[in-house]
DNA sequence: TTAAAATATGAGTAATCACTCACTTTTTTA
DNA sequence: TAAAAAAGTGAGTGATTACTCATATTTTAA
C-alpha cells in the first residue's frame, strides 16, 4: 500500500545494476507479472495469480522479491534504465551542429524513436503509466531524475533551434510544458488507452503530430 | 472486480434520472468515497476506511449503494450528467454565427468552461480520470456518448470555422484527434498529476494553450 | 563425490476484504 | 397515534490477500 523509502528511484536505478542474472524462473514471474500488470493493475493483481500463469510456486516469488512490491520496482526499473539515457543519447545525437537539423527533424526524431522504443516494451509502458497515475513520490522521482539526465541535452535542442529562429523566445521550460504533455498523450492514447494501434505507418502518424508541434510553438 | 451489465453507462445515466433524494448519511458517504478513490484509488480503498470516514456503519453503504462497484458508479454518474450536456451547451453557444466567433475565441471559451468545470469537481475528474486508465469499457462507452451527444455540435463548429478558411480541409475526426488529446492532457497534468494548481491566473495559461492549438492546427 | 549454498516448494497464517443479516431506530403514512 | 416502511447498525462470514517457513530439490564448489 504504502512505499518504506524515501527515495525509490534513486535506490532503485543504484542497486540494480548489481543484480546478479535472473533464472529461469524469475524471468517467467517477471513475464506474467508485466503481463498481469498491464492488463489490470498492480492492485488489482494477486500474487497467487502471478504465481499461477508464470508456473511458479508463490513461494518463490517472495524468495526472489521479498514483497508485491518489489516486484513491481523489479518491473518498472530497468525499462526506466533504458529509457531515460536512450532518450538522452537520442536528444544528443540529433540536436548535432554538424546534422543541421532543423527543429522540425529534431521533433520527428524524438517522436518515432520513442514510439519504436514504448512500442517494443508497450506492456511496461502501460504498467508505469497506470502506476505512476497513483504514485505522486514515484513521478516526482522520476521528474528529478528526467531533470538530472535529460534537460540539459533538450535546453541545447532548444537553444539552438531559438538561434536559428525557429522558436519564439521564451524560457525553455514554458516550451516544453507546452510541447512535452503534447507528444506524450499521443503514446498513452495509442498505448494505453486504445484497443487496437491504428494501420497508419508511423512515419505519416508522425507527420501531423510534427507539423502541429512546430507551427503551435512558433507563435506562442 | 468485473462489471457485470454490458452496459453500464447507458443504464446509468437513465437510471440515475428516477433516484430519489440522497439521505445525509449517503451524502457523507459519497464525500468520503470521492475523497478516498480520487487519493488512493478505487482498488486501494476499502469499504470499512470509507465508513469510518463518513462516520456511518459499513451495513450503510451496503444498505444504499449494495456494492462497492456501485458506490464508484454513484460518483461518476452525476459527474458524467453534468459533463457532457453542459460542454454540449457550451459549444452550441460559442458557436452561435451570430457571435462572429473566430475558431480562436471558440477554443479559448471552450479550454476556460472546462477547466473552471474540472477545478470545482476537482476530485471527481480524479476518480474518473484514474479509474477510464483501468477499465476499457467505460472508455468505449464515454465514447460512445460523446459521439451521440456532443460530436454533432463539435463537427458545426470545425465546419463553420473551415468556412472561414480558419482550419484546414481535413476530416472532422482528424481535426480532433489533434486537438482534443491536447486540452485534455493539460486538465490531467493539472488536475491530476500536478501537486499544486500553478498561480497563473486561468486565462494567462488559456493564452499560451490556445495558440499552440490554433497555430498548430492551421497547417496540418 | 560430497558438502555447502542457492533455489524452489506449498501448506499454513494472520489480516483484511466485500458483503450479509437479524435487529434497532427513525421517518413516513394513514 | 399506531402501523408500516425506510434507514441505520455492527457483529459475523467465507473468501482472498500478501507473506512465512520448514522442508525438498537443484546447482555450485572443493
Amino acid at each position: 500500500m504504502e512505499m518504506s523509502t524515501h527515495n525509490i528511484l534513486d535506490q532503485m536505478l543504484s542497486e540494480a545494476k548489481l543484480s546478479k542474472k535472473d533464472t529461469a524462473k524469475q524471468q517467467r514471474i517477471l513475464h506474467a507479472a508485466i503481463a498481469l500488470f498491464a492488463e489490470k493493475g498492480f492492485a488489482n493483481t494477486s500474487t497467487s495469480e502471478i504465481a499461477k500463469n508464470s508456473g511458479v510456486a508463490e513461494g518463490t516469488i517472495f524468495r526472489h522479491y521479498g514483497t508485491k512490491e518489489n516486484l513491481l520496482i523489479a518491473v518498472i526499473v530497468p525499462f526506466l534504465k533504458q529509457s531515460l539515457p536512450m532518450m538522452a543519447k537520442e536528444v544528443f545525437e540529433e540536436i548535432n551542429p554538424s546534422k543541421h537539423a532543423r527543429f522540425e527533424d529534431f521533433i520527428r526524431a524524438l517522436f518515432l524513436n520513442r514510439m519504436r522504443f514504448f512500442r517494443e516494451n508497450k506492456d511496461i509502458f502501460r504498467v508505469v503509466v497506470k502506476e505512476f497515475v497513483y504514485r505522486e513520490e514515484l513521478r516526482t522521482e522520476l521528474l528529478t531524475h528526467v531533470n538530472k539526465e535529460i534537460v540539459g541535452y533538450l535546453n541545447q535542442a532548444l537553444d539552438y533551434s531559438k538561434g536559428k529562429g525557429e522558436l519564439p523566445d521564451r524560457p525553455n521550460g514554458y516550451l516544453l510544458k507546452l510541447i512535452f504533455p503534447y507528444i506524450f498523450s499521443q503514446f498513452v492514447i495509442r498505448f494505453v488507452l486504445s484497443a487496437k494501434e491504428p494501420d497508419v505507418p508511423d512515419e505519416v502518424e508522425a507527420d501531423a503530430i510534427v507539423k502541429f508541434v512546430v507551427n503551435g510553438i512558433r507563435s506562442c
